[in-house]
DNA sequence: GTGGTCTAGACCACA
DNA sequence: GTGGTCTAGACCACG
């Protein structure tokens, strides 16, 4: 059973400032969190992910244990990797994502001393 | 002509996993966004606040270079550094701060796929 | 994958009452801009170049922290520092260096009294 | 005999990051060069510049001395500093000036390889 | 007194 | 291996 498809670098928006396996884990979270890669999936092998990324082997095992920390992936020993069934786990991402979201705008509002309406209005002016 | 008053550190929350000479930055940035630090105001000299922080004198100065290069203070040689007058220069600023942190909420938004409604309901749901 | 090669301190022209950082960043500015560095080329990595050069690493990295905010380079955490592919970023550089340079010219012109056609007449008498 | 007028600090366009003293010299010396600072005229004292442009006494004075050493001002002692008399060192020093203003478009030219011509050009164009 | 540069050397995360 | 941050301490020009 093949994985849907190999992963290619221009899947990922990457800022070179910033750890390539964060990133991946953002992205991977999102995918799975907007429903783009469905529970149960195969996911590519880290061989094979790592060499249709090009990047380092090692970048790919910390994006996926960082994954199956977060239990959006898991792990069958000869099996592959797969995407989550527990739907709970993925809906949780979601909220937690939709919280910590708003929490930093919050934090943007109050660090510059405005309401969140205040913020919204400023954000929507122009110049 | 002295600065209003020396900073402790207990004037900023930090986090020791994150550079300290960008966690300042963020921090007086907001002082100034707010107008806690207005126009015109002296900073601590670069030593007084390495020695009131109890951090490297350089990495104050790596502060002050930062905000200096946003624009939001001036150094005038042998005198000290100084908040910008140019309160348009502040007023960009609370303005990008507000369009940044807008565009990075409807950024999560569109990738775990939700309007922008639909994250800030999921937000206050409890959980 | 190696850097073209290593630098030596005679590639560069340097005035010791000048900050060092700043005379290689405008050194290395100009051999990207007339095509000496080629875009994608690697760059010495810091430590080897602060070796050959015989000076400090952290003189090294503020030279190419300084070329990154021009966009000039480029770093990919791990793998090293390379010229930017982005061709019009260097076509942008060699324009602003050309205006700025006129620019100069047409300033000193003016502070003197002159027209452009006047100040090279007189630069061009001799004694 | 008065001197012509006080300076006032809006006389001079000055950039913080740059010795002040460097930019009254630089200023001061164009003004002589042009003609608006006539042979003979009487310079206010050290102690009324400094008064007036708001500055440092010794920076004044390093830039009378600065002058001095390129004899284009004279001080007497007990009668004041006056624009030198020699129209020969005020025709020497617009020379100079030309000279090396053209000497740096040469060398910026160079640096980027291009001939003078095709820095005009370049210079020229739009964005 | 002010900020700015440089050195030497340590420690860290990332690939 | 790579760059990035931080410390400690020296020296300098400027005002």
């Amino acid at each position: 059973m093949p994985p849907i498809r190999l992963w290619s670098i221009e899947d990922f928006q990457i800022d070179p400032s910033r750890p390539l396996y964060e990133q991946f884990v953002e992205q991977i979270r999102a995918m799975i969190a907007r429903g783009e890669l469905e529970p149960g999936t195969r996911l590519p092998s880290v061989r094979e992910t790592a060499a249709s990324l090009r990047v380092n082997p090692t970048t790919v095992m910390k994006t996926y244990q960082e994954l199956e920390r977060l239990e959006l992936i898991v792990t069958f020993r000869g099996q592959g990797t797969f995407v989550t069934q527990a739907e709970e786990a993925i809906r949780q991402t979601r909220m937690q994502l939709a919280k910590e979201a708003v929490r930093r705008l919050e934090e943007t509002a109050r660090s510059i001393g405005l309401s969140l309406e205040e913020l919204w209005e400023l954000s929507r002016e122009k110049e």
